[in-house]
DNA sequence: TGAGCGATTAAA
DNA sequence: TTAATCGCTCAT
């Protein structure tokens, strides 16, 4: 069968264009099958609601590496975050995946206290996919585009949403408000769906092709 | 070695 | 609106 693991050339691109790309693309990980419907792009450190912000860390340094990797981080002690390494080695830059509709596999996902929610059908959240998934932090690092482990396969949308990303309060207000929030305009499993707005011309802008 | 704080979520 | 919960960062 034909191979659609998306390449390292997908990722190695601005973030912002790779969140939007990255809608309608599929993840991938011990039968569990997800579709992306919102991503979060996190540019150069410059941008002060990224974690490379403060310099390079144990904790980010996958994202300070090359394009196309893992960078995975738990959250209020609880969620594991799952971001997509974007831009050129030593960048900084990455897309935190946000929500996904679950196409094949079980997604058990527990509750705080240990109630099983099982079989839900809708990820809105970033926790939930990355509880999905059964991520970790051992996840970090992990090279995408290569078979086996986790993986991402091509797809895409037809109508994109954009807005600002979320719980970044403490940034300044021009990274706040900053539309590098995007949503798959077809999906229900959207978060904060009410502060975003349509994206006109959307074209296809898939650089990563290989010629021949 | 320790205080403070989250790219969140579920329950009240 | 708020508690839960703990690894990571940075300041002693």
């Amino acid at each position: 069968m034909l191979d659609t693991i998306l390449p390292q050339s997908f990722y190695a691109r601005d973030a912002l264009v790779v969140a939007r790309d990255l809608l309608g693309c599929v993840l991938v990980r011990d039968g569990v099958a997800l579709r992306i419907t919102e991503t979060e792009a996190y540019r150069h450190p410059d941008d002060s609601a990224n974690h490379c912000r403060f310099g390079r860390t144990p904790r980010n340094a996958p994202m300070w590496g090359a394009p196309g990797h893992a960078y995975v981080y738990v959250c209020y002690g609880l969620h594991a975050m799952l971001n997509l390494v974007t831009d050129a080695d030593g960048e900084g830059a990455a897309v935190l995946i946000r929500a996904c509709e679950i196409v094949d596999g079980h997604a058990i996902v527990r509750g705080r206290r240990g109630g099983v929610r099982d079989e839900v059908a809708l990820l809105a959240g970033p926790g939930k996919v990355g509880a999905a998934l059964g991520l970790d932090t051992r996840s970090s690092g992990h090279a995408l585009f290569e078979r086996g482990g986790l993986e991402v396969h091509e797809g895409r949308v037809e109508h994109v949403l954009v807005g600002p990303r979320v719980g970044i309060d403490y940034a300044r207000p021009s990274d706040r408000e900053a539309p590098y929030r995007f949503a798959d305009a077809r999906s229900r499993v959207v978060t904060r769906r009410r502060t975003l707005t349509p994206l006109v011309r959307y074209a296809s802008t898939r650089g990563h092709t290989e010629p021949g």
